[in-house]
DNA sequence: TCTGGCGCGGCAAGCGATTGCCAAATATTG
DNA sequence: CAATATTTGGCAATCGCTTGCCGCGCCAGA
């Protein structure tokens, strides 16, 4: 027998297994595999090898208590269901695991309180926090970076970075857009009273109209699923308008579905626009067009900043913002004005 | 004064913050809270109290490390992007919530060296895992299952318990449906080569078509994804069928987009059935008809199931299969065989 | 030869909880 | 009222790892 026996791998083996087995000392186990230039290569090499033949695998609980860092980051959503935070999720995701660090997903289901209590909650169980579409006024929000590393998507603070869509510049497209086809009585379908996106899009929309001095109305709020979408397309149509600037495109796609109900064609009766191009956008009937949005690498800028903060020494870009680009999409729900005929 | 100050929240409060505060040992505080029981209600009222005033969370790093148990589940998924698994997500998220545990999602995208991996790195971060449609072999489930708390879904195993979303007798429906609508050759559109579900509607499909005499062709492996349906769709249209079911409705969708470009209509010179009813599978163009899923119904009982494995004493219902029911739901990418006319 | 500096490892003190064991206080019983 | 149970709360050992501090051995400069 060449190697002393591997005891049986009854319970998972722990560092002192692997310094033992090394013959060296715990701290130094330690040190060679967190830390490898504090040790002599061949100590570490042996190490290793130890390490690799017994699959010791560190606890991160044991880490974190120790150390402080967790090499966790919290991802918080308002609705993991929307199509939107898909492409978040994913983005942080694999930024997040490029970079060694775990992604914990949490649902604050539009809850302001539920957003705040899980900020709370994590205090300790992650280094630090990405709010998408944060549903947090000004002063918890400002509460909360005061204490926690955090970097929100699309919700401005002056306290925390923060990675913005620029839907609000397209939209000065959008209706650029519409204008060119006829249209001078457009509708804009509200989205949850405390987006801050939704604030956004609507104060672009209502300075573009005035300059355009076209016939504006407003419906909403609605909540962004497709199941609100019935009663924000009979809100619409109420209103007259021929075009409308949707929240979103979820919202937008259950109107589609209305609209469709109700026997008005879209465009030719109404043309709609909706916001994010999100997932299935593209295969609704009629195809949306849409404000596109690059999500994911949103997702990716957000973590990247927060590493940055996580990490001052590395020396990454400090951006305090971030704004990414977006364009008008124009697909098959947007045709010209049904007055002009 | 009445009460003596509060020390400033410099760093989060300890066990033995709450304990000096209350007057009496850290242990008489961690009993309280998390064996309320064990000790006296005034004892324990008081100490709730000194809790609550100092905004005390425990550390999950610490209660985990000394406990043992993490309070966290891992969600092992091969694609967060994919629709299918966010009703998973949301599903489980939700139960687990509700449960006190906190949800780890780990995208293991489609590669069973990944899911391994990812189970091996976190035995120690979690105290069980959901595998949804895994795509382990049937040895590195059983392996895997021997040392971790699991519950599959999507995937039958003789070890883990198991929650199967039984789409194969489902396929006798539709397989009826086609006939009925009088098509003759059908095509089976296939998705992973590793993934089990493909497998068993395979065989759904395989063993129907034969007792119906019906004129068959298999097409594929295909990835699970939107883009993966222009090279799908040219395949199956090659076979001459007249109708497919595909693997899920993302692929589905992804034919139906590239069915359109080619200038063939569905359902008029093909039909199209899906699998799984996913978000999109009503508005795309035209609806799918598809095998509707309780997916995030079988996401909570894959949930619950864990969870009784995890704590043996609440006497849950011990089930090791749990199979959930499907049925065929009709929309418009399927009609009358172009050969009747 | 002496000494200061440096590279490398070990010692041991935590990190913040949980929990087995024990003792004091209180309740129960004959 | 003595003797025995039962509560109730404290002590202190852990859990597995990190890290500040110390010291040994070696090399270079004086």
């Amino acid at each position: 027998m060449a190697d002393p026996q591997i005891p049986p791998p009854t319970r998972p083996p722990t560092i002192r297994d692997v310094a033992e087995r090394a013959g060296v000392a715990t701290s130094t186990v330690s040190r060679a595999l967190s830390n490898p230039d504090r040790v002599n290569p061949v100590t570490r090499r042996k190490i290793e090898l130890v390490a690799a033949e017994l699959n010791y695998v560190p606890s991160s609980q044991a880490r974190g208590l120790s150390s402080g860092r967790t090499q966790v980051v919290a991802l918080l959503v308002p609705d993991v269901t929307n199509p939107f935070f898909f492409d978040i999720i994913r983005g942080t995701q694999y930024e997040l695991r490029a970079a060694g660090y775990t992604q914990l997903l949490v649902d604050t289901e539009e809850s302001p309180e539920m957003e705040e209590d899980a900020l709370h909650k994590m205090q300790r169980s992650a280094d630090g926090y990405i709010l998408a579409a944060s549903r947090l006024t000004d002063a918890q929000l400002a509460e909360a970076s005061a204490h926690h590393a955090i970097v929100t998507i699309n919700r401005a603070s002056a306290n925390a970075p923060t990675v913005v869509i620029d839907t609000p510049s397209a939209i000065v497209q959008a209706l650029e857009h519409l204008a060119s086809l006829g249209h001078t009585n457009i509708c804009f379908v509200g989205g949850p009273a405390s987006s801050w996106s939704n604030a956004m899009r609507w104060k672009a929309f209502e300075d573009e109209t005035r300059v355009r001095g076209l016939a504006t109305s407003r419906v909403g709020p609605f909540a962004p699923k497709l199941t609100s979408g019935a009663a924000a397309a009979d809100a619409a149509v109420h209103t007259g308008a021929t075009a409308c600037i949707v929240f979103n495109d979820l919202l937008a796609i259950g109107m589609l579905q209305r609209l469709r109900e109700r026997g008005m064609r879209v465009p030719d009766d109404m043309s709609i626009i909706g916001c994010d191009d999100i997932f299935g956008a593209d295969f609704c009937n009629p195809p949306l067009t849409t404000i596109a949005s690059p999500i994911e690498q949103a997702a990716r800028v957000a973590v990247s900043m927060l590493l940055s903060q996580l990490n001052p020494l590395q020396g990454g870009t400090k951006r305090r913002l971030a704004v990414m680009p977006t364009h008008l999409t124009v697909r098959g729900s947007t045709g010209p004005s049904p007055r002009q005929l």
